[in-house]
This record gives C-alpha cells, sequence and structure tokens, in this order.
DNA sequence: TTTACTGTTAGGAC
DNA sequence: TGTCCTAACAGTAA
C-alpha cells in the first residue's frame, strides 16, 4: 500500500538488510508487460554492493558506490522484504537479488503496477519527473505557495506529485480528515491558518506512519484508516458518519459533520 | 459476474 | 501556457 511512509520503510529494509552485501545473482519473475531492465542489465549489479538509498516521495533509489542507481517505483500493490534465501518465496515476486550470507531483497508486486529502472543521476531523474519538493522536507512556505494558491480542490493538490511529492490517496483522506477539510474545499480560498495546520497535520501523520514501520493496526484508534468505510461511525465528532466522494477521479473518504467546505 | 482499488501518465478540455 | 479531469494500465478480492 505504497505512498511516501511505505516508500520510506521499504527504504529502511533495505538500509538494514542489503547495504554493503555482495550480490550474487540477481533473478526476474513473471514480468510480462512490466516495466523492468533486462536481465543482461540486471546482471551487471552481480558482484557490486549497494553502498546507498534515497527517496523522494514515493521514490526509492538505491545505489552502489560508482554505478548506476536501481530505482523501484512501488506502483499500487508493490512491496519490499529482505528475507533468507532458504525462505519459500512468496506469490508474485517480479524481481529478487541474492547476497553473500543467504538473504534476499524480493520485491513483490501482485498488480505489476510498479517499476524499475537503471539510472545514473537520482537529481537528474527527479528533475526529469517534474516532481515537487518531498511531502517530509518541503517548508512551510513552500506548501502555502504549492498547495495553498491551488485553484482546484484541495485534495487534489495533495495529490498532485508536481506539487508536492509522497502524498497518495489513503494519506491525503487522513490529514484532511484530521485537519478538518472537506477534500472539495477549494485549496486557494482556505485561511493560511488552514494551510499550515494542513502541513502539520500531514507531517506529523507520514513521520507517525514511517515509525510504526507502516504498520496499521499500531496506529491511534480515532485515525480514519481504522474507519475508512461508508457508514462508519466518525472517531472525531459526535454522529459523523464517514461517506465517500469522488474527488479527482479518487475515492475521498470523509466525515461531513467535522470536514468543512469554504464556499 | 461485476466492481473497485492506496499510482502514474497521456491526451483532451477549458 | 497552465490547470484540471478522465481513461487506461493488470490483477485480485469482495
Amino acid at each position: 500500500m505504497p505512498e511516501l511512509p511505505e516508500a520510506e520503510a521499504a527504504r529502511q529494509r533495505i538500509e538494514a538488510g542489503a547495504l554493503n552485501r555482495t550480490i550474487t545473482g540477481v533473478f526476474l519473475g513473471e514480468v510480462s508487460h512490466m516495466s523492468l531492465p533486462s536481465a543482461d542489465e540486471l546482471a551487471g549489479f552481480v558482484g557490486t554492493q549497494f553502498t546507498r538509498t534515497q527517496r523522494h516521495g514515493k521514490y526509492i533509489f538505491a545505489g552502489s558506490k560508482d554505478g548506476p542507481w536501481l530505482h523501484i517505483h512501488l506502483g499500487m500493490a508493490g512491496s519490499l522484504r529482505v528475507v533468507d534465501t532458504d525462505e519459500t518465496p512468496p506469490k508474485y515476486v517480479r524481481l529478487s537479488i541474492a547476497f553473500e550470507g543467504g538473504t534476499q531483497l524480493l520485491f513483490r508486486d501482485p498488480r505489476k503496477f510498479g517499476h524499475i529502472q537503471l539510472i545514473e543521476d537520482v537529481e537528474a531523474f527527479i528533475d526529469g519527473k517534474g516532481l515537487g519538493p518531498d511531502a517530509l522536507q518541503i517548508g512551510d512556505n513552500a506548501f502555502a505557495n504549492r498547495v495553498g494558491t491551488t485553484r482546484g480542490a484541495i485534495k487534489s493538490a495533495l495529490l498532485s506529485q508536481k506539487k508536492l511529492a509522497g502524498v497518495g490517496n489513503l494519506w491525503a483522506d487522513e490529514a484532511l480528515y484530521q485537519t478538518g477539510i472537506h477534500p472539495e474545499a477549494r485549496a486557494c480560498d482556505l485561511p493560511t491558518g488552514k494551510i499550515a495546520s494542513l502541513h502539520g497535520t500531514m507531517r506529523d501523520i507520514l513521520g507517525a506512519v514511517i515509525d510504526t514501520g507502516a504498520v496499521y493496526s499500531k496506529l491511534p484508534e480515532d485515525w480514519l484508516i481504522h474507519n475508512r468505510k461508508v457508514g462508519a461511525a466518525c472517531a472525531r465528532c459526535d454522529g459523523g458518519e464517514i461517506t465517500v466522494k469522488k474527488v479527482g477521479g479518487r475515492s475521498s473518504y470523509h466525515c461531513p459533520a467535522h470536514q468543512m467546505r469554504n464556499d
């Protein structure tokens, strides 16, 4: 369920279990219709080590010291794990990278929306994609200028990776829910104080999810994530009921009782 | 059997 | 030119 916190948790797993270990083999699974490097290209990593990682928004990078970077995007359903080589692999593993010492990094992606690419330069890649600042790094002014000035729905602004990188449907809904803003509210009409508190809430949410390793059951009970279905009782106000509405083409779960519109 | 889904992107409308 | 919306991508689960 990959947005920024899931990507960051995955990056940390690479950092903890796959860094500075010699790569002994790279294996592709069933990858029809997927955008991945060829087996020959990936074979270039054998004998080398990943020595550093980076993340920008939902984009993960693992690099060898002087060689190319492996860029991984988890798509809609991808995940990364480090497991022992003798462990039975789960279904839908698209790429596995084996390391000296008996561990391997697995890229699992049932829906095949993820992709992997070899790149030379992370900054150039981010520029080329036109990604905005990382949602955890963006400053108050930049957030206000990029998100708070949008003429469309605030929900759509949060989802735009060009305005800020890393927020997806799930955590956009959570941030608006906890800040008390209706997903359809026009961003540029929101008071500056509301934009500032949205920024703070969003940062807190992303940080808290990362702290759990993106294990949702460890998140506080009054978060929307635990009541994300139509008709559920709102945990933040008396008598509120969760409803869903398409905003910018995405299902937007919210509580109309405490999430205010501004038009 | 039908429908929806947490992401990205190309193409079209305004 | 900029901004926004929709459809499409592939596979699974409800």
